[in-house]
DNA sequence: CAGCATCCAGGGGGATACTG
DNA sequence: CAGTATCCCCCTGGATGCTG
């Protein structure tokens, strides 16, 4: 009875893991996509295939390492596509597959959100170091 | 009267800060909320206050000290509020704040993807693996 | 240019014990 | 119940040097 609509199937993949567990492997998936680096390489790519050497402009802070580390775990995620052009010297891009494109708004939003509201947070946590340090004196 | 709507306040607030410069505030809270546990916590909060003990049960694998001093970041951060009941023995509710409501979409949308997309991605993995590693003869 | 290999410090994070 | 305090391991991730 295989009558079911794509969204339906999706919904059935959806409900089979749980995040919230911590064995499945749906926690592990959170966890990766979760990284210090994914969001912004993801969003990085968001316009189009993009160079090794432009990543690590674009994404500034990020060491060598990282880079090609986390490059490779999307790429074997398949979030990720890398394609080398053996010119001399070679040449190498990057560019999301249409699975990686499925999560390319969620991390713009997760980006979006944190220049958005970064104002807000500052404020909040002013607020907190008032009210938690210097507690000297009876305070209101 | 302001001369700018709450869509051109926020717009230029985000048009302030950018969290692929390493330096920037955005770019380290980006860093905090891409942090392992914050989007189950925040996702855990989703339908309204929650005990301490109860979120520990429910994202299954934190230990004490993460879920305590991951809430106290969010806390600080203006996402998430603390509310003590002197009980005995003493009762202590986290919820959402004003704030963390307009981050939960966004993680809801992680936790979600990841959920929906692990077998997506489990099967990349394994294409990967079977491409990359016994290069030695073609197929095994 | 686009990496890989190696070394190494720092801190993230678990386990355990204790407290109001 | 809801934490705090302490020990300590290991893995993340930066720095440096080398290669096709």
């Amino acid at each position: 009875m295989p009558t079911l609509t794509a969204a339906q199937r999706r919904e059935q993949a959806r409900a089979a893991y749980n995040a919230y567990l911590a064995t499945c492997p749906a926690r592990q998936l959170l966890d990766r996509i979760s990284g210090k680096w994914v969001s912004l390489l993801l969003n990085a790519l968001a316009d189009g295939p993009r160079r090794y050497s432009d990543l690590s402009r674009t994404v500034a802070g990020i060491s060598q390492k990282m880079l090609t580390q986390t490059l490779r775990d999307l790429e074997r995620d398949g979030l990720v596509s890398r394609t080398v052009t053996p010119s001399v010297p070679v040449r190498v891009d990057y560019a999301l597959t249409p699975l990686g494109a499925t999560l390319l708004p969620v991390v713009q939003a997760i980006k979006d959100w944190a220049e958005t509201h970064i104002e807000e947070v500052m404020r909040a946590r002013d607020d907190y170091d008032a009210r938690h340090s210097a507690p000297t004196e009876h305070r209101a």
